[in-house]
DNA sequence: TTGTGTTTTATTGCCTCC
DNA sequence: GGAGGCAATAAAACACAA
């Protein structure tokens, strides 16, 4: 086991200078970086080499694990992490790549003698002088953007396929000149990033269809209330209809045979008549007591019916004011459809099939 | 120029699979 | 147990308004 304490300065990652990690870095002069495995900082949470080797390098902790003033402890317990660290990374990137330009912040390409192990053997405080420290740590790698062309090119390649292979990964780190980790590492946020998209593709979808749900339900009931008024309406013509039939039947004798006759069914085939319409004797049909039995070829089936049958139901207890109490048998569908002087073909208004 | 919000690059820990 | 994927997150880079 090989634990070491080293102090961390108070320094912002964003504002620190290159100066201040190549300070840090010879505090500890004793630090091999190719050891470095395992971080643990005073609130036991623990660092990575690469967040360590940043630290160092940048002045600063990424993911916020290390507290400035504090220290950590190194140890060589192994963790899984592929950092950027590995010196075999820098051996994928190609020199005479059409891609270069754009490398990690931790790659050290460019750098002393290639390697990461090497590039930080370099450092070792007994062969290397003060400036030579400063030199390195006055032009640090920084976090660099891919280019547009490698950006094109990943985006291709994550079309064909959003997995990486090892083989396709290492195959396009050599293409791009990049580190096979950096490529990985842009599928991975790649995949992150059609996944947010997916979900917010979803999301307006879902969206879209409630709004549309939502438009057809407010016009089912703008038409529900324009058939009530309706239906109002001609129940209101009814009862005056009544009114004045029952002034008639006082003057008249108490047996007019012609009205106390039983209706027969060519007769309600006739009121029945759209082209009738509610201005039939509808004293003359109720009386039959039965209507059910006559409206039978009313029935229709689906859920289409189903909502005709709330509707009309709904309408009935209105009606009764101005009814005679045989009609509270009456099926709701023929009393409707009556009313308005519609066939039960009619009913299948346009605004019935959203 | 500076503050602030967004995007991109990268790390970490956890999980699953082999 | 190692490799790879993922979610969460940090921080640099970038965009943009005041």
């Amino acid at each position: 086991m090989y634990f070491e304490s080293v102090p961390i300065p108070p320094i912002s990652p964003r504002s620190s200078s290159p100066a201040s990690s190549a300070t840090r870095f010879k505090q500890n002069p004793s630090t091999e970086f190719d050891n470095i495995k395992f971080f643990i900082n005073p609130r036991l949470k623990k660092i990575g080499p690469a967040m360590a080797a940043r630290s160092y390098l940048y002045g600063g902790v990424s993911g916020g694990e290390a507290e400035s003033g504090g220290s950590v402890l190194l140890t060589n317990k192994r963790v899984h992490c592929s950092s950027s660290l590995n010196p075999v990374d820098s051996f994928f990137v190609s020199r005479s790549s059409p891609f270069q330009g754009s490398r990690s912040m931790v790659s050290f390409e460019d750098r002393g003698n290639g390697s990461g192990g090497q590039f930080f053997q370099s450092f070792d405080h007994e062969d290397n002088g003060d400036d030579e420290y400063d030199e390195y740590f006055q032009q640090p790698e920084k976090k660099r953007r891919l280019t547009v062309d490698q950006v094109r090119f990943l985006e291709k390649s994550f079309e064909l396929d959003n997995k990486l292979e090892p083989d396709r990964k290492i195959q396009l780190a050599k293409e791009l000149g990049l580190q096979p980790r950096q490529v990985a590492i842009w599928f991975q946020n790649r995949r992150a990033r059609w996944k947010t998209k997916q979900l917010e593709k979803d999301y307006d979808d879902l969206q879209e269809s409630y709004n549309k749900l939502k438009a057809n339900y407010e016009n089912l009931v703008k038409e529900k209330e324009k058939l009530k008024s309706k239906v109002d309406e001609l129940s209101d013509k009814l009862m005056i209809q009544e009114k004045g039939t029952s002034e008639a039947s006082s003057t008249k004798s108490p047996c007019e045979p012609q009205l106390c006759e039983p209706v027969l069914e060519e007769d309600l085939s006739k009121n029945m008549n759209p082209a009738c319409g509610p201005e039939g004797d509808l004293n003359v049909v109720f009386e039959r007591g039965d209507s059910s039995y006559v409206f039978e070829q009313e029935q229709s089936d689906g859920s289409l019916d189903e909502e005709n049958d709330n509707f009309g139901k709904m309408f009935l207890p209105s009606m009764d004011c101005y009814t005679s109490p045989k009609i509270e048998n009456v099926d709701p569908h023929a009393v409707n459809s009556y009313y308005l002087g519609l066939s039960g073909d009619d009913q299948a208004f346009g605004f019935w099939s959203y």
